[in-house]
RNA sequence: GACCCCAUCGUCUAGUCUGGCCCAGGACACCGGCUUUUCACGCCGGCAACAGGGGUUCGAAUCCCCUUGGGGUCGCCA
């Protein structure tokens, strides 16, 4: 094989002929492998998506398999949690959910098997013997590893607890080609005899993985980064075992503003979280696969357009910090693209969390028009649409010293008078009607404008003052104007 | 500490494999300007990077080596 070095690129010219390189002409298989112990996170939906695109893109099959083999931590509503955000992101899977909890037996039998041929052995080395010598490596400054002391002693079952170690190989070299960063190779002698089977005798992840990936066929790995270094144990199981290995691809992780692993502390928010933000799934998945993967000078891609783009090989080497400005942004942007009747249906519910009850379809569309280019979220949406959807609003106190004078009153009044008559109730008639008024009281537009605004909304700030006016609707336009003349006049006697 | 990986604007990245088209292109953010009934949107412009050092070559962001920096992993978690 020629050698590889230095810049890597185009995987399958190089991987051709490798063994652990599925051939083209087999259909491809991926799967995603959350563990339920927490909600499904920003760097997670990445690889999901990663495996769904490539999957899709390859016309493959794309699996769900649940690892809930930690039964501490494990609980069902993150796996609620997970099937929520997946179908929130539309990443469809073929296969699955398939529960690792539930596949007891197959972990077993592989384990006995290897057992039964020696390429394990029974293990009665205790925690507390086991964590005095991984500190005394520590102190040594030495790489903590099993020492090997029941590796050759094949101790029988006894009753006494003892876990199943998997004994690895302790010379020569253990590599393979990973199509994101090419040949990754391990000194055998680096890697200790991991545990297998536990002393309560459940399986360990390194083992069901690798049994799993076997028993569905998984011929393409596409996972964390942080998982690299696991590859070589669980390439000499699946020999072991006498597996065919599958192809791996690690994803370079997304790292926190301060360039370390995205964790809570940096706001690595899981995906309800960014739903109930008010974020747009289509903007979520354009974000996160240009984290990573990119396609050219290309910014904006549709679900398609990533499935018809999306290649291994187009995914860099390093890891990215995640920054919520361009994700805010790209959010805008799908916001703006949205169909306004589509883009109602999806803010209602931020509407109605809000307490403004649940506007009527067609009007909300023609609110959300007007909404539509000055809002980063949904969230953002529904605040500042307030004044739509309630009549009880409240004057922002600088707002209506500044512009509720006793000057607007009688202008007021005559546009309320001149509004009972415009015909048809939209914005060209109503700027017309508005035009007519002031040039007879010898205003401007300007002059007139931001006082209505506060009336009419309670704000300096809204979306084109004739639209707004057009949208709330005559009786409660005429109806805001009186009430603000109220206010004008009430404050005159004080 | 050991092992593995990575290295282009503040951030995401194109360009690197197949050296010259790159005194490095796009996007976010930021800063100006234009537009304007407010705020935005939009448009125009600006700021800003090949980590350092050696090689190889007529020529290197691109190939090689070293250094430095960053990240990941070292669990009866996954």
């Amino acid at each position: 094989m020629r050698p590889i070095s230095g810049a890597f690129k185009r995987p399958r010219l190089y991987f051709k002929g490798h063994k652990n390189v599925k051939d083209a002409t087999s259909t491809v298989r991926v799967r995603f492998a959350p563990s339920p112990t927490g909600h499904l996170h920003i760097g997670g939906a990445r690889t999901a998506l990663f495996n769904y695109l490539y999957a899709r893109h390859t016309g493959g099959v794309f699996i769900l398999r649940i690892e809930d083999t930690d039964r501490e931590r494990s609980k069902e509503e993150y796996t609620a949690a997970i099937l929520a955000s997946m179908a929130w992101l539309g990443l469809e899977w073929d296969e699955g959910p398939l529960f690792q909890s539930k596949r007891e037996g197959l972990y077993q039998a592989g384990i006995d098997r290897l057992l039964a041929e020696k390429k394990a052995y029974r293990c009665y080395c205790s925690t507390e013997e086991l964590e005095e010598k991984r500190k005394l490596a520590e102190a040594n400054k030495q790489k903590p590893m099993y020492d090997g002391t029941c590796r050759d002693k094949d101790l029988p079952a006894r009753d006494a607890p003892y876990v199943v170690r998997f004994r690895s190989h302790n010379s020569g070299v253990t590599d393979f080609l990973d199509l994101i960063k090419g040949r990754i190779v391990f000194e055998n002698k680096e890697l200790d005899d991991l545990i297998i089977r536990r002393s309560d005798g459940s399986p360990t992840y390194n083992f069901t993985v690798v049994i799993d990936d076997m028993d569905m066929g998984v011929t393409h790995v596409i996972r964390g980064d942080d998982h690299v270094n696991n590859t070589p144990r669980q390439i000499q199981i699946f020999e072991a075992l006498g597996y065919p290995v599958p192809a791996f691809a690690h994803v370079p992780l997304m790292l926190g503003p301060d360039r370390s692993r995205l964790s809570k502390r940096h706001g690595a928010k899981s995906m309800t979280e960014y739903i109930d933000e008010g974020y747009l799934p289509e903007a979520m998945v354009n974000y996160l696969a240009r984290l990573g993967w990119s396609h050219g000078d290309q910014e904006i891609f549709s679900i398609a357009e990533l499935i018809e783009k999306f290649d291994i090989a187009d995914v860099g080497k390093s890891a990215g910090v995640f920054n919520p400005e361009k994700l805010e942004w790209l959010n805008a942007h799908y916001i703006k693209e949205s169909d306004p009747k589509a883009l109602a249906g999806r803010l209602l519910p931020f509407i109605e969390a809000r307490g403004y009850g649940s506007p009527d379809a067609p009007w909300l569309a023609r609110a959300v028009v007007t909404l539509q280019e000055r809002s980063k979220t949904l969230v953002e949406m529904a605040e500042m649409g307030g004044f739509y959807f309630t009549d009880e609003i409240a004057y922002d106190p600088k707002a209506a010293a500044k512009f509720l004078t006793a000057d607007v009153a009688a202008p007021f009044r005559a546009l309320a008078e001149r509004f009972g008559s415009v015909s048809p109730w939209e914005t060209g008639a109503i700027e017309a009607a508005f035009a007519e008024v002031i040039e007879g009281l010898g205003l401007t537009l300007a002059k007139l404008a931001q006082p209505l605004r506060v009336a009419l909304t309670g704000k300096t700030v809204s979306p084109g003052i004739f639209e707004v006016i057009e949208v709330i609707g005559r009786d409660r336009v005429i109806e805001r104007i009186g009430r603000a003349v109220a206010f004008i006049e009430g404050n005159e006697k004080k």
